[in-house]
DNA sequence: CTAGGGTTAG
């Protein structure tokens, strides 16, 4: 009411005396609608939300009988409403409806269209909606090309998606903003391509639009999901230099990575910088928290991070138990799952599938088949349905308590209900085959799969080459192995850790020795694993020097012996104590 | 300078 509006969007002077919203109609035009009518239209205003979709379409229905009409804005905002829930043919049915009625249309409406169809991955409908801008003389602006990339990247169209943001850039077709910056680096930074996407913050930095505190959120993420925390830190400190101060998403992205690395001195330190800088913490960075110590174990410091929530009035939810079960589940507690699983049904909290999957999980490790089919079965009962991850945990259960026939049968249902199995799903079927020395049947397999499938990755090649190794197919593990750079992948750290293995059970250290020399010039650093597979095959051979050698550059290098290598050498000790003095770095352990 | 497009968890 304060406001003194001066122009319309036409130009024509006028004074308003209303609410914004209200600014295009007269007092006397108002009292035209339906008492009805007008008093959902202006609850929507106030508040632009519904308990469901038939709220907001019955809204609608009132709002195209309204003479005169309401204003596009409420028309955009209604559109944005039911976006926010998901409905996104909804949006174009409302559209479709629109046109047959002759309610004029503007650039938001169509904008809006063009984000539904792009967040229902339909990239080539959303562009089949341009023509109605041109026969409309309505422009395109960036909001609309923000909109088209956005569908490219929901389709995994990568590719299109970065030339559509190059050909806009430089044929100078729009001045790519904030947003559409966010927009494509996040695409980028959700597939890996961190260095892509850092790139693009030094192009903005250069241009007229400056990154925000979304764009630098979503840069943070991305060193973050590569466990790669000093590079995050160091973005977060020159955001905090340029002026732009960390919200609680940037910081659920840091917590999240260092909770990942373990790193719970560093988790608390900037947990607490957070809370300094009046940031509260919601329930998404408390599952964060609970979600990272329960992968550790640490469950009743999880549930302490919960009771503390819960003090500071924030109430748990779906996510936050299913962490704290898995932490059960992962310690073999499955007692303890099942307390937190019932008592999430008492809360009135229906366990969704992800739910399910991790307790079924969880019964598969403890070999305890039977209470997992049964809860299998009680999913279809309530209502859900499995998806591929709850297939593959069976399958991998079955395989794991070598019941290989009803592993085939299972897997065969689950073609049947129609559901396409993931790379996942193929290599646990080929990790099975392989475990039960079941070689022809698993190459078979991979060969069909290898005809089959455009895309696959190297952890499936990872598969094979393991599973060659281990049953004495070394020359064929070989022969995949050489393959790899040919067909244009590149090997990983397990790769390379693999064939260690298999040269170091065949007894060829010096291959393996070869080997691990290779991995270190192609860039890719031994691990943990790595040493300890390459220190147990010497260990196995009694070549001591050599492996008290190596022992000595995995224990400098920050890398310890796992059980496995522990249990071989303490044996090894037992018969030649005089081993335990070539390698001083392991006695604290063996007195242990 | 009103309405539309971008960020974090199982």
């Amino acid at each position: 009411m304060k406001r003194i509006s001066l122009r319309n969007g036409n130009g024509i002077p006028f004074i308003s005396l209303f609410p914004t919203s209200y600014s295009c109609f007269s007092p006397i035009i108002v009292r035209v609608y339906s008492s009805k009518s007008i008093s959902v239209l202006s609850k929507f205003r106030a508040n632009s939300n519904f308990e469901c979709l038939d709220d907001a379409l019955i809204l609608f229905k009132k709002m195209v009988t309204m003479k005169p009409l309401p204003s596009l804005v409420d028309f955009s905002k209604l559109l944005k409403t039911i976006i926010i829930m998901k409905h996104y043919s909804a949006v174009v049915s409302l559209f479709r409806e629109m046109q047959k009625l002759g309610i004029p249309i503007n650039g938001v409406i169509l904008n809006s269209v063009i984000n539904s169809y792009s967040l229902m991955h339909h990239a080539d409908c959303g562009f089949s909606v341009l023509p109605i801008y041109l026969k409309n003389g309505i422009s395109f602006d960036v909001v609309t090309f923000t909109a088209l990339i956005r569908g490219f990247f929901a389709e995994n169209k990568v590719k299109d998606a970065v030339e559509l943001f190059k050909k806009l850039v430089q044929e100078k077709i729009c001045e790519p903003d904030e947003v559409m910056y966010a927009t494509v680096m996040n695409g980028l930074s959700k597939r890996g391509q961190t260095e892509k996407t850092l790139s693009l913050l030094r192009l903005m930095e250069q241009g007229n639009t400056k990154p925000d505190i979304i764009n630098y959120s979503i840069i943070i993420d991305a060193p973050c999901k590569d466990r790669n925390l000093d590079g995050a830190i160091s973005l977060l400190n020159e955001m905090k230099q340029k002026g732009i101060p960390p919200d609680i998403v940037t910081y659920s992205s840091l917590i999240d990575g260092l909770c990942k690395l373990g790193q719970w001195e560093k988790v608390r330190i900037l947990f607490s910088e957070m809370v300094s800088l009046d940031i509260y913490p919601n329930v998404r960075i408390f599952t964060i928290l609970t979600d990272g110590l329960c992968k550790e174990g640490k469950v009743e410091d999880a549930e302490e991070v919960m009771r503390q929530m819960v003090r500071k009035g924030v109430e748990p939810n779906i996510i936050i138990y299913t962490a704290i079960m898995d932490g059960y589940c992962l310690r073999g507690e499955l007692d303890g799952a099942r307390r937190v699983f019932d008592f999430m049904i008492d809360k009135k909290i229906e366990p969704d599938i992800i739910c399910y999957s991790v307790l079924i999980n969880g019964y598969c490790k403890v070999k305890q088949l039977a209470e997992a089919m049964q809860l299998f079965h009680e999913i279809s009962q309530k209502g859900s349905k499995p998806d591929i991850f709850t297939y593959s945990i069976l399958l991998q259960g079955l395989f794991e308590a070598g019941k290989i026939d009803s592993a085939k049968k299972f897997f065969a249902e689950m073609l049947s209900t129609g559901l396409v199995p993931d790379l996942y799903t193929l290599c646990t079927l080929l990790k099975g085959y392989f475990k039960y020395g079941l070689v022809e049947e698993a190459m078979s397999f991979f060969n069909k799969l290898e005809r089959e499938i455009e895309y696959t990755s190297i952890e499936f090649y990872n598969v094979v080459i393991n599973g060659l190794c281990k049953n004495g197919e070394l020359d064929k593990a070989r022969v995949i192995f050489e393959k790899l750079s040919l067909i244009g992948m590149l090997p990983n750290v397990r790769t390379y850790t693999i064939m260690i293995n298999g040269f170091s059970l065949e007894g060829f250290l010096d291959e393996a020795k070869d080997m691990l020399r290779k991995m270190e010039d192609n860039g890719c650093m031994p691990n943990n694993v790595t040493y300890n597979v390459f220190v147990r095959g010497y260990l196995r051979c009694s070549k001591i020097n050599e492996m008290a050698t190596y022992m000595k550059e995995m224990v400098r290098k920050g890398f310890s012996c796992d059980a496995d290598t522990t249990e071989l050498l303490v044996n090894v000790i037992r018969e030649n104590p005089s081993v335990l003095d070539m390698i001083p770095e392991f006695r604290s352990e063996y007195k242990k």
